[in-house]
DNA sequence: CATGAATGAGGTTTCATTCAT
DNA sequence: GATGAATGAAACCTCATTCAT
């Protein structure tokens, strides 16, 4: 999985071979398929690998008190994936957005829809301590900003100032908070 | 070339063959290869022909006076997009993204480089007018934001309130600015 | 299609390779997989030119008035196929036996049900013709007979004395027949 | 060698693999090799097995002194064999015909020879007490027609009257000998 | 400009068999 | 006796590309 995980990363799911693969990981082409039933099972079984890795955020979220610290372990934590896992996130947001790939993303996050559920809360509750009022109408919009750092980073990762913007971003959403609240 | 993109945007680049372009255009396979040297020059070429739109949008903007109702322009170019053409935009963003593709992205992108610091000019004046003193430093999350939007849309069509949001963020951009500035 | 022929007749069907085949003939594999879907459609082909020879028995079995010549011909067409190719009735009586193949089988005889029910209707004339008062309660036996002097000499082809067990099962099916009749 | 002759039957031999039947009879891959050499060793085993049901034919035959009732026994036992056992006896024939199990069928029908002669012997004796002075001459045919009944059976089970045509048989051969004889 | 037959490298997958435990 | 991980040769099939016509 580890030698699939790095190749799909590095040149994407179709253009990767199960010999790349096997190779890589010095085995044989059939153990490949003594573990897994096809390619498209590797790529299932790596994208509920990386969904699972959710729930540790969503835990560290629970335990913080503070609404800015908060917000600031969800951006470092988005920053954190991009700037040591750039490929990677490449990866799996190209993996989510292709067509094809569809019914296997669909059931693969079907199998925990509890996890996203629980990420939503969280995500309104932090909107909520931060002071909006109406935390469901900005939720999207303050999501579509953290998306978009992420877009526009694996577009064009020298040219996007992520940390800058993280920062703002931080500043923006904590305008009139007190620090310690 | 119509075939090969409605192909590509609904089963990737990949999985489209070269058959299968030929027949749904009703044409030999030989024809194709009179007009495109590879299955690459044709992506190649759609790449292009897409970056051209750019330039309407560029001038629609030039043309407008009005602060706010460029903002406007953008935001309802990018609604129109998305929503006429949501596999048009999931593949082009997953193609721009891809790694293996970056070489002929970046190649397109180089024929005209002007193009795109133009965009950009257009996109700090208006953040300038719109009563931003430090445009350069908002530029990267205002851009954040619109690409983000996309991307959630792309995500889940169904479960991302486009128009609700468009609206929120022309607010938020227009605030305490004259509607005829 | 020869070369596919000939190479089921020898090692049957499952242990030819598409290798086989297109090297046999001298041919691309690619090539055979532009005219064949796959390695079944080239058995399906098989069957269903097979099936057309039926055609020409009938015809001749229609042409001729003497039911004992009639008869001659039946019994000397199976005799001929048999001894000048021996492999090729061994595969087709396999193929139409194997479960695995009886979807694919129907399919083609399905395909002109009308050249079955014309052989039967010839047989059932030759029953009567030869003084059976009750044809289609012979036909089966008759049937049987010959099916089964098919199946010993694919069994056992120096075994069985298929010229003499011919000859006696035409002696008896003539017996008080004139022979001008 | 249960789960393999079932499965044999029902897929054949090629199409069946030893995970199919390791998995179906629930014991390891590993036992299956500790118990046969190979894949065809299993075949070889169930042909074997498949022979030696034949002494008890012959047993009974021999046991009866009524040549009508040993005609009875004979034909009974082809009826009963394909009804309760069409796909094994459908297997059978495929794989005595097929030429590549040639050499593996020869060498279990040469481990006891004398069982075909004593088969042959009993039909001949019941021949000749059916009243037949060249039994040797009338053997095949009777042979053929009794082969003919178990293939057209074969091939369609429903359009084939098996219990009829029986019937048919036994007559024919009885005609002018005392029920008792 | 247009066709489609032809190629062959290379892809995914299967499977009988081995072997350390 | 019993397991199942591991192998690797070989199967079927795909497909971008070429080329004679």
């Amino acid at each position: 999985m580890a030698s699939a995980r790095e190749l799909f990363e590095q040149k994407g799911f179709e253009t990767t071979t199960i010999d790349d693969i096997t190779s890589r990981a010095q085995v044989s082409k059939g153990l490949a398929y003594h573990y897994f039933r096809s390619k498209d099972d590797i790529l299932r079984e790596l994208i509920r690998a990386r969904l699972d890795e959710l729930d540790d955020l969503i835990e560290r979220m629970r335990a913080e008190k503070s609404a800015v610290r908060r917000l600031r372990i969800l951006v470092s934590q988005l920053v954190t994936e991009l700037t040591e896992g750039e490929d990677r996130q490449r990866f799996l947001v190209t993996t989510f957005l292709q067509k094809q790939h569809h019914k296997l993303v669909t059931k693969a996050m079907q199998q925990s829809p509890e996890r996203f559920a629980a990420l939503q809360a969280e995500e309104l509750r932090l909107l909520a301590d931060l002071g909006h009022n109406e935390a469901e109408k900005e939720l999207p919009l303050f999501r579509a900003t953290l998306q978009g750092m992420v877009m526009l980073y694996l577009l064009n990762p020298h040219g996007f100032p992520l940390h800058d913007v993280g920062e703002l971003f931080v500043q923006r959403y904590t305008k009139g908070v007190a620090q310690n609240d």
